[in-house]
DNA sequence: AATAAATGGCACC
DNA sequence: TGGTGCCCCTTTAT
């Protein structure tokens, strides 16, 4: 109750007094509308711009005619009087007059949507009519006997184990476990920077500058050295780096001729490795899918036409090395033979009612897709060999924001060995004891349960950006521009003496701290971007702090 | 404390 | 089909 936001404390009442026009006659209406058509209209513009609706009262006077304008409060999405939309406390209130903003179905709000979390989640399963496809026949043989028949119980991780709050300059945008080095991860941002952040040494903060001057689209650590990244920039380039050293070099530059204007700029986003093909392939914002192999770093082959718009997201198939698995701005998620890449020529196309953030096929056996979908849905195919028209199960879950955060992307627990969890952030709050949290969902995508939802009172940003160990039972997650390292509770262990150091904070703010220390800070100063020199930074311990629990809203 | 900016998708013409 | 305006439970810095 006590929270303001877009709430006025008082309404505000503004008295407009002017001269009338002397000649005013009779026929008082008819002038008033007359005569001050265009200051009304100014009036008008205004106080909606303030968030008002106009209310005029016209005193009739002699001489003088004194206008009140009363402001009468609207809702600020549809800007109808009578109701509000926002937040009164930690609660959100929906706009009556829009779709549900979490199934998009009309005539109810989130509160009282039959999808809502708290009723175990929305799922909607799909007609699936086991029938045969062109895959089947091709690849079924290797593929099938990888499905294990016993589901494993699932362990989650859900308190956070250690933090670095404001590491990145800019939102996360990525992240990428070390294939070898259980306690190294890798975080890629907006600003094109690239942390490599051991997370037993919470202290230790390595943060490269210098390999890409937008932001990180996606990260692959090298098939054959584990010390060499590959990173898809939208600044159009693949870089190629060494973690120990920082030196980068550039293996692929769609835009050689510099900036030549927004609608020529190539961005590059989706990229996987195939390893088995010793290919690395990416994919750009026109659609195009480009290869470079993989022991030369050389590019090879011509782009391929794969989408008609941004390609966000490749995956490789982890068991047959010919399938690939793309998805787009179009509204598909496409299914390719490596061996007939050719525009039109998928074997399936996925159909989506909105973008597609993500599709990757199961860890394991290669054998389901799991895609998250910007129309506020997360989609499963049990099996590729069955009939591929319909997913086999819909999921309501609320991911839908398409500006100012990183695209949410469910993701598989690659330990789960019988692909059913997954994670996903959400993006809707829940009022929990007083704070509007973001949890992170676990859900078991056979049945569509929600099996957890994860949160920490000191995160009260979304955190769209979250992957699952291989290995450990660790999850981390990125969100704004912290990162976080979660663990099962049992496996958390609360050391009282260190409890202080596990969760730190950057001083980040680079204006604040002068020349001296910006030279290896995470600052803003964008004429570093093609200098050959790494930022490295270690932590002082002095500058770390344990959080304080943040934005706590009043009730 | 109030506000602006960054910024992506999509409907509409 | 390309440009323009609008969508609207963000986050951050000033």
């Amino acid at each position: 109750m006590g929270l303001t936001r877009n709430k006025r404390k008082t309404d505000p009442e503004i008295v407009i007094a002017r001269d009338t026009d002397s000649e005013l006659s009779s026929s008082e209406e008819e002038d008033e509308e007359a005569n001050y058509p265009s200051s009304e209209s100014d009036e008008e513009d205004e106080a909606v711009k303030n968030g008002g609706k106009i209310e005029l009262e016209k005193k009739n006077a002699k001489g003088k005619t004194p206008i009140t304008v009363k402001l009468q409060k609207v809702c600020k999405v549809c800007k109808q009087p009578g109701h509000e939309a926002g937040f009164k406390g930690a609660t959100y209130i929906d706009c009556p007059m829009k779709p549900c903003y979490l199934c998009k179905m009309p005539g109810h709000t989130t509160m009282s949507c039959p999808h809502r979390i708290v009723t175990g989640h929305g799922i909607v399963p799909s007609s699936h009519r086991n029938t045969k496809n062109s895959i089947d026949f091709v690849f079924k043989r290797q593929l099938q006997p990888r499905i294990p028949p016993i589901k494993p119980q699932y362990v989650i991780p859900d308190q956070v184990h250690c933090a670095v709050i404001r590491y990145h300059s800019r939102r996360v945008t990525c992240l990428e476990f070390h294939p070898t080095r259980n306690n190294i991860l890798l975080s890629g941002d907006k600003k094109g920077q690239i942390g490599v952040w051991d997370f037993a040494k919470v202290y230790e903060k390595s943060v490269y500058g210098n390999i890409h001057s937008v932001q990180v689209n996606n990260m692959r650590f090298s098939p054959t050295n584990d010390d060499m990244v590959y990173s898809a920039s939208s600044d159009g380039t693949v870089g190629y780096t060494d973690l120990e050293t920082g030196i980068s070099s550039s293996l692929l530059n769609l835009n050689p001729d510099g900036w030549q204007g927004a609608t020529s700029w190539k961005m590059l986003y989706g990229m996987d490795i195939n390893s088995e093909k010793g290919v690395v392939l990416v994919a750009d914002n026109f659609g195009f899918l480009h290869m470079i192999d993989h022991r030369s770093n050389n590019r090879t082959g011509e782009p391929i036409l794969i989408h008609k718009q941004k390609v966000v997201g490749l995956d490789c198939n982890p068991v047959q090395p010919e399938l690939l698995l793309s998805c787009g701005n179009d509204h598909f998620a496409r299914i390719w033979d490596m061996r007939k890449l050719q525009p039109g020529g998928s074997l399936n196309d996925l159909a989506h009612k909105r973008v597609v953030n993500s599709a990757y096929f199961s860890p394991s056996s290669g054998t389901k897709i799991l895609t998250t979908s910007q129309d506020n849905r997360i989609r499963i195919w049990d099996s590729i060999f069955g009939n591929l028209d319909l997913p086999s199960r819909e999921i309501v879950h609320s991911h839908d924001f398409n500006r100012h955060l990183t695209p949410f992307k469910a993701e598989w627990d690659p330990k789960d060995t019988s692909e059913s969890l997954i994670v996903v952030g959400r993006y809707i709050s829940e009022n929990y004891n007083g704070a509007a949290l973001h949890p992170i969902d676990f859900i078991d995508s056979s049945n569509g349960q929600l099996v957890a939802e994860v949160m920490d009172p000191n995160i009260t940003t979304i955190t769209p950006v979250n992957k699952l160990h291989p290995r450990d039972d660790v999850l981390a997650s990125g969100s704004s521009r912290s990162l976080f390292i979660w663990r099962p509770q049992e496996k958390a262990e609360i050391d009282e003496e260190k409890k202080d150091k596990k969760i730190i904070i950057c001083s980040s703010d680079s204006k604040k701290k002068g020349k001296k220390q910006k030279r290896g800070s995470d600052d803003d100063d964008d004429d570093d971007m093609f200098s050959s020199k790494g930022k490295n930074i270690k932590m002082n311990k002095s500058q770390a702090k344990t959080t304080k629990s943040t934005r706590k809203t009043k009730t």
